[in-house]
This record gives structure tokens, C-alpha cells and sequence, in this order.
RNA sequence: CGAGUCAGCCGGGCAAUUGCUGUCUUUAGCUCUUCGUUUGUCGACUAUCGAUUUACGAGGAAAUCGACAGAGGAAAGUCCGGGCUCCAUAGAGCAGAGUGCCAGGUAACGCCUGGGGGGUGUAAACCCACGGCUAGUGCAGCAGAAAGUAAACCGCCUCAAAGCUUUAGGGUUGAGAGGUAAGGGUGAAAGGGUGCGGUAAGAGCGCACCGCGCGACUGGUAACAGUUCGUGGCAAGGUAAACCCCACUCGGAGCAAGGCCAAAUAGGAAUCCACAGAUGCUGCUCGCAUUGGGUUCGGGUAGGCCGCUAAAGACCUGUGGCGACACAGGUCGUAGAUGAAUAAUUGUCCUCGACAGAACCCGGCUUAUAGGCUGACUCGCUUU
């Protein structure tokens, strides 16, 4: 399998799966247009769910294009945030960013949750 | 050449890399699974059955290889109309809603075509909620004397008390009474227009012409039109996206429709009302269907498949029709997602890319839209 594919099995498929995440959300990080709300699953490889509210983003051609641009970046750091469940939720003014600024905001998320998620790891080495 | 009107069309191109969805296809082995045959073991007990297991064959899922296809002219607003599905076979009456010049087209329409009438523009063309206020009821700010069975502010005219003046006749001012819708003024609008006659002054009071109403005739399927005839002096103000009247149309809910499969929970508990009611079919009445129903508590629920894309389909040709369109023949085979695909990055070219994303499917309307192309027509200028 190609490494930055982005088959069924890497999404959150259903209202079960999202539920999971926001009821019991481990990980948090954010900024000005996106939160990212993360959790430990028991399968090999990262989820990706999106929560693009029409209320945040008005125009369909907007949500389609914040959409594709976090699946192709998430495909391409799925490495970083192996066995985590991911809900991404966009914000007022996320449809603003032109493409350019869009990825390089959603990169440095994920390298943010990459770190946290390997601080909690040690911690949890530690209380143990 | 410039300005404009109408109709139709296009809506960045190419390459590389990395991805997504669907259909078809490849696959030695691996994973899951169904069925059939088969090997062994165990149990019940010997007609066999059940559990487990070995191998083979066939199929499916997933994965994999490759090929092909993959947003719009508005996909949008959800404003109309239909198909489709369920509710009764889609029914009756009232209420309600919609439409509103005529004829045609269509599955249907509030759409389209042609025609009539009115308006705008030099014109090509464009615009019109365009049935009825002589069925009834209602409404109308300001100004103005008066605004709907008209009306007398100024003016004009007649009569005229009284005053002044004059020898007298008379002259002049003129309270008041009346006539008058021609003139002024107000207003969006003052109850036909112009002219002549007429009159105290005026007035459809009379006449001519124009306009208008009604009837006939002619033309037209009709709306309607008419250098036609007759008749009426003329009474008809505006508003029906005011009630209303008239004509025609409309049953309801919607793909989370609806059907199938699988799993799970439950065939619950409490309480209230009950053989006539309750529920569903728009509001009401009838009618029809179902058989207990409502509330609270408890439990469960958007898993999969079908519906789902071949369609009132597109294009070409012919025939009929002014046209919308219809008929016949031929060719093509065109997204089908479902936490929701149809893209990203880089390079390159140019005219530097607008508005914007399918969600059951069609026909329209409306709104948004960078830039570009084609055709027909109109007006102006120049040249010949």
C-alpha cells in the first residue's frame, strides 16, 4: 500500500465514531481558524473526521476546498499522528486562507499534536 | 468604422508527480466468509445427528494489477409545474389557495410560441398583475369654495334696498336676491374636446367635426378591429397585488418517499379514556381504512442493499407547422457520492481565469457571473 494514500479505513465513518472523539478528547490543539480534537484508538493507522459547519463557512465551494486541503495534508503526515483518532473543526474565517497559507497553518497543527501526543506517552510511562 | 438590439455558444489549455469515487478487468500466495464433497477426533447413541478439524472445488468480501469515466450554465434561490413512492381506486360538498386579453404548444405549468390591446424608443426591439368598479360594499393625505346624487372663492350677468350726484332724464357706489361651469385660482384629477350658432351672461341649450356608450353589419376560430350603418346629447372619475363578483385549475405527504436484508431491544411498566371512540387520509362535514388509543417511564434507532440514474435523454436528417412543437428514421450511451469522491502540488503558455459544488429525476422562472466567440437586425458616419 502506498504510503500517502487515504483509503475508508483511515476516516471516522460514522456518528459512533465521532461521538468517541468528542466525548473523551485527549488531545487538544488549536489556532485562529481550526481546532483539533484527537484520541487514542486500537488500530494501526490515524482516523480523520472533518466538522466544517456551514454557520463557520458559508459557501460550498469554501467547504469542499478546506476539506480537500486537510485530507491532503493529513495523508501526508499520517506517519506523525499514528493510531489517533482526529476531528478537525473549522472555524469563522477559515474560508479567508488561500491555499498556501491553509496548509502551512494545518502542518504546524499537526506537528503540535505530534509532540503533545509524545509528551503524554512519557507521562503516562512516568505514572506508571 | 462606431453605437445599439436580439439569439446562440464557450466558461483557462498542456505536462509531470501524488491522491479519491464508480464500473469493468487481472491475481501465485496471504486474510475473512458461504456452499458442496472429504479426513480424523469427541458426545449422544448407533436409521443417523451435533460440535470440532484436514484437504479439494465453486462463489463472495477485502486487497491487488490495469483500463475507462468522473460537477454547472447556473449544480444556487427553492418560486412554480410534472414524473416517481406511500396514503383509498384519489372520492363528494363547504371552506381555502392559485391563475386571469385570445388561440395554440406541452406530461404539466404561473413556462413557451403566435396573435390582439396599451406604453417606451429615431429604429432593431423592449415592457405590461392586460377579466369585471354601468352586481354590491368600501377607501382616498395636502391644497381647494367645492372631490362624486357635484360644487359658486374670484370673475361674468340679471334684478336691486340704500347712499352720493344731477334742474330733469340719468350717472355712480352697491348691501342683498338670483343666474352662470366660458375665464382665473387649487389639485394627480374639477364630470367630453374644437368651432359656429345661441344667450343677460352662460351652458350639448342647438348644430358640424372629433371622441365615447349601446345595437347591428362586415372581417377574424377568438381576443379584437372597421373611412360601415343606426342610435343616445353624453349618464359613466380613480382604486379589485381593497373586500368582492365571474371563469378556470388544485387531495395530502415527500427519496430521512418507499421496499428488502441483518442485528439488537421489546412483545414491557405505570396511568388515563374506551365500543364507541381513537388514529390516518389538509381545516370542517361526509366517506374510506386500521383496531384499542393517548401520556409518562424504560429500552432501541441514521448498519447494508435496492430505489439511483437510460432520461418527457442528446445530436443529425427528413416531413408537417408562421412558430412553440409534433412525427419518422439514424447515431451515441453521458457523475452517482452518502461524515459525503470529482482534487492537490510543481512547471509552462495565454487573452491571467468570474459566479460558484450534483444529493431521486426532469421542464421552467428568478438571481450571480471575469472574459471571449458566432449569427441576424437597427441607427449614424465614411467610401464607392
Amino acid at each position: 500500500m502506498a504510503v500517502f494514500s487515504f483509503p475508508k479505513t483511515s476516516r471516522l465513518l460514522n456518528a459512533a465514531d465521532y461521538k468517541a472523539v468528542f466525548g473523551n478528547a485527549q488531545l487538544k490543539v488549536s489556532c485562529r481558524h481550526f481546532l483539533v480534537l484527537a484520541n487514542r484508538n486500537t488500530r494501526s493507522s490515524a482516523r480523520l473526521g472533518l466538522v466544517i459547519p456551514k454557520k463557520n463557512v458559508a459557501l460550498a465551494v469554501q467547504r469542499n476546498r478546506i476539506k480537500r486541503q486537510l485530507r491532503n495534508t493529513f495523508r501526508h503526515n499520517k506517519e506523525l499522528l499514528n493510531k489517533l483518532d482526529v476531528v478537525v473543526l473549522a472555524r469563522k474565517g477559515a474560508d479567508k486562507l488561500n491555499n498556501k497559507e491553509l496548509i502551512d497553518t494545518i502542518d504546524s497543527l499537526w506537528q503540535d499534536l505530534h509532540t503533545k501526543m509524545i509528551r503524554a506517552a512519557a507521562k503516562n510511562q512516568d505514572d506508571r
